[in-house]
DNA sequence: TGAAATGTTGGGGCG
DNA sequence: ACGCCCCAACATTTC
């Protein structure tokens, strides 16, 4: 067997437990090499976020250092979109002389359709190709109701998760492979600008790059401040959650090391003992259920609500409305500050994230794939599943989605966990003088608004969530 | 991973 | 001492 092996990085930049890169490593006795494809067209047309795609190349350059370690170039390739995706890297391979080629599988509508498109011209080729699954711990696909259906509860997803997790055990995470014995050609430098990207609005201060980064991020939360997680992490201002979303959406930190270092940290347990790392788990799971749902129902990335009669709400266009709630301008202090940080860091606390899309589907009664599509546009974090998961969580359009009537009520939220006004004076600045209890209160700030020019409500939660309510009842009520 | 409306209870002010 | 009212405080129901 002599075997040259291209192996391809998409949203798996990192070489500690990287199911496609270990294969390829075992398997190759002809060297290695690496291979990245940059899309600018294609990823703008997928909404990713100037700093997420800033924060991706920083995070590829460490990749590629560490490659280099391990004796295997990484090469990078651009084209504007996914159909040309095949025909570079059958070019690739040609030129290095390869004879496999190795990825782990991504599981969005157009990436499965590159995906088939690119093992097919390879395999026509005359190329060994190999697919992985790394996205997730749990493959999509591998969970199924006793009716042999797909989840659309959380709760029970949960549960055969966690079954078939104790059933089959936990991969233990792969070690990096060990260097090789010579690089097959110099790795390329990583570009410095993306056509159609502002590389300048990214913020390596928040968001630094490499897997060495983002396994002490993990260690150190789990060594700390996860012990808190359970009764800070609904707290904005206490930072009292991980900060690990970025790594896993570019997959510079494994979902499997992940769950491994949080169970150690509970005595070996998945579901019970500790509440910190339980509760961690916990939104772990959250992130597989969403992608098994992706896989299971394509249609909900499709633009398309997963409860059919939801597709006839009578949305608002109130084009102006939705400006303002963009740019942190609704006139809600706690609504103003969730948006006004994702604006600036590109990450939201999920507490806010839940209150802020709440009240663009509920209170604003606008449709929440354009709530979505600001999100990706925005999030460092940005990721197809969870996001459109979470909005269509909001919105009660979706799969295990909050029932219609159950409205955040934008002030007690406030008042719940934002107590002390800590978190809206830092992100509102104008009302950092404003007493804390006229910042919890609708009616607080009438007098003052044209001084601190901050902007009146752009309703009245009270109407709009009899409204929502209406609304709601009337298109459920047709479906019957 | 709600909040508001409605119902119930019990303490205290007050004539 | 008693009835009446008010209204927290809590429970239940409704959306």
């Amino acid at each position: 067997m002599h075997t040259r092996a291209l192996v391809w990085f998409r949203a798996d930049l990192r070489v500690d437990d990287h199911p496609a890169l270990a294969e390829a490593c075992r398997a190759a006795d002809r060297g290695v090499v690496g291979v990245f494809v940059i899309c600018p067209r294609q990823w703008r047309s997928h909404d990713w976020a100037d700093i997420k795609v800033e924060f991706l190349l920083r995070n590829l350059a460490c990749l590629s250092e560490r490659l280099k370690r391990l004796r295997i170039p990484l090469l990078i390739r651009s084209v504007p979109t996914f159909e040309r995706v095949p025909a570079v890297l059958r070019d690739v391979a040609r030129q290095f002389n390869c004879d496999a080629l190795y990825f782990n599988r991504e599981y969005e509508v157009n990436e499965r359709r590159r995906d088939e498109a690119v093992t097919s011209a390879l395999t026509g080729a005359g190329l060994d190709v190999r697919a992985f699954d790394d996205r997730t711990i749990v493959a999509p696909g591998a969970l199924h109701t006793r009716q042999g259906g797909d989840y659309t509860v959380f709760t029970p997803f949960k549960r055969a998760w966690t079954a078939h997790i104790e059933a089959h055990g936990l991969d233990a995470p792969r070690p990096a492979p060990r260097p090789r014995a010579r690089l097959v050609c110099a790795p390329d430098s990583i570009p410095e600008q993306i056509a159609g990207f502002d590389l300048s609005r990214g913020r390596p201060d928040l968001w630094p790059a490499g897997e060495r980064v983002a396994q002490r991020r993990l260690s150190d939360f789990l060594s700390g401040p996860v012990t808190t997680y359970r009764k800070l992490r609904d707290r904005p201002a206490a930072e009292g959650t991980s900060r690990l979303s970025p790594y896993l959406t570019l997959g510079v930190l494994s979902p499997r090391r992940c769950l491994a270092e949080a169970r150690d940290a509970n005595d070996g347990r998945l579901d019970t003992g500790r509440a910190g790392p339980v509760t961690w788990i916990n939104e772990l799971i959250w992130r597989e259920f969403y992608q098994h749902v992706l896989v299971a129902f394509p249609r909900v990335s499709m633009g398309r609500a997963f409860q059919p009669p939801t597709e006839r709400l009578p949305w608002r266009t109130a084009d102006a409305d939705f400006a303002a709630w963009c740019a942190g301008r609704t006139g809600v202090p706690i609504v103003d500050a969730g948006l006004r940080q994702l604006a600036a860091t590109g990450w939201m606390h999920n507490r806010l994230r839940m209150i802020v899309a709440t009240y663009l589907a509920k209170d604003l009664l606008i449709d929440w794939r354009r709530g979505e599509q600001h999100f990706m546009r925005h999030l460092v974090d940005g990721d197809l599943a969870s996001n459109n998961g979470g909005w269509q969580w909001a919105a009660s359009t979706g799969t295990d989605a909050v029932p219609y009537f159950r409205i955040f009520n934008p002030y007690t939220q406030a008042r719940k966990f934002d107590p002390d006004g800590e978190f809206i004076r830092e992100w509102v600045p104008e009302l950092r003088d404003v007493a804390t209890r006229a910042l919890h209160d609708p009616a607080g700030l009438t007098e003052q608004r044209a001084a601190l020019d901050y902007p009146a409500p752009l309703c009245d939660h009270t109407a709009a969530r009899q409204r929502a309510i209406e609304v709601f009842k009337a298109v459920l009520r047709r479906a019957d």
